[in-house]
DNA sequence: GAGGGACGTTAAAAAGCGTTAAAAGCCAAC
DNA sequence: GTTGGCTTTTAACGCTTTTTAACGTCCCTC
């Protein structure tokens, strides 16, 4: 089953430690980062459920990290962690378009509870739902696992960046792929050549993909594709 | 512009009278109760989109109403209020189901602020879930989801933003589609410039809706635009 | 009915995407 | 280690979508 991923950036060593151990414990898989500027390439890298990011921290604050991630993204939760618990300090915090805010000294298990409640109200995402490894749209049958796309009779070897790419459609089936999650999960960095590269799969899978006219990969302008099967 | 709702179930008048006067002044609209059992029966007559529940109260306490309406509605977010900051009563409000738990005393603008993040929350989630896939309008049919307009025989497909405009002037078919929804909802910000744009799309949409003569887009000076047809 | 703000339309600029082909990278067989 | 075949990336060009700009018209107010 996979877990759901949390992004924790704390410059305290040993409350990052706790943090990630407890929160590892709890079955989340956890990726630590050290200060700001750490936070930020990991986070530009990677696909995460949620956010804990200290405020006060070296290089770059959490404040100042949360407007980034908000600039590109309104929807991974943020949880502020602080020593501060001065009224300006969680207005704003609220006000970048955190999801909540915890003062320092707080109890792992408060953070646990505050934690799963953001998840609960703000998942969309059916963990069970990515381990799937067949798929059924159209007249298509895609066995993700064997890196095959079966139609009538005929049966197409996906290369594993098509494979990897059309798994991820399949996933967000009828909503919409982003982009920079696709970039993210399968080219590992979101960078302008891999968003070309990404282009020129997406012609390779509407080739495949043309055998059943009812199928197609939708353009989301701005934000990504969408599959969907019109039967 | 309809208001969101908020039931506060409070025993304290003062508290309660300055959190409904507070609240009501930040435009939601409110109804206070002065206990548990009494705020149950409101409950059951009304649909609200968040409950504020202090915890000691007399007849029926916080826990108690909250528990009763997590039995039959596990979305409708609850915001605890309590004097007891007692870390067993934190975990226990959350392990109800409740959303937020705040402790006495604390500052309105706080609570404003965790509530607005529950709400946009919430209300995203709602908005992506719940919204109707196809209209039709005079001879038109639209598949919002395809991006498709169908008309007699023929197809139109539209851009991202044709069809993101189009499908929220159905929503309000025979209302005002307030300009500055649209812009907040399709532009992500009501500037100038995105008023012109959005300008532009009406324009594109009259020349695809020019098909049928009887379904026009009006002008609603001063406001925004208004989908009709006439038959 | 004059003036200013709001809207309508068209065209050009800018940004984003689609497609093809060549270059680079990878890997297994020889 | 070199070859050949396949996958992936880079590059280039053209096209579509969206935004910006400019100018004309409408419409409310005084």
């Amino acid at each position: 089953m996979e877990k759901y991923k949390l992004l924790i950036v704390e410059d305290d060593p040993n409350l990052g430690q706790i943090l990630k151990e407890y929160l590892e414990l709890k079955g989340y898989e956890t990726l630590l980062c050290p200060d700001g500027e750490v936070g930020s390439k990991s986070y530009n890298k990677e696909v995460f459920d949620l956010c804990i990011l200290d405020i006060m921290m070296p290089k770059k604050d959490g404040f100042t990290l949360a407007k980034e991630i908000r600039l590109s993204d309104k929807k991974t939760p943020i949880i502020f962690l602080t020593a501060k618990s001065m009224k300006e300090d969680t207005i704003e915090g609220f006000r970048i378009g955190g999801d909540d805010y915890l003062t320092k000294p707080f109890s792992m298990e408060e953070l646990l509870m505050r934690l799963k409640a953001i998840i609960r109200r703000t998942s969309v995402k059916d963990l069970a739902k990515n381990d799937q490894k067949e798929f059924e749209f159209g007249q298509f049958k895609f066995l993700s696992d064997k890196q095959l796309l079966k139609i009538n009779n005929s049966e197409i070897k996906l290369t594993t960046k098509e494979n990897e790419l059309l798994r991820l459609l399949c996933v967000n089936k009828d909503e919409v792929m982003e982009r920079t999650t696709a970039l993210k999960k399968i080219w590992h960095d979101d960078t302008y050549f891999n968003a070309r590269s990404m282009d020129v799969y997406i012609t390779k899978l509407r080739k495949h993909l043309k055998e059943d006219q009812n199928v197609q990969i939708l353009t989301i302008h701005g934000r990504g594709f969408k599959l969907v099967a019109y039967i």
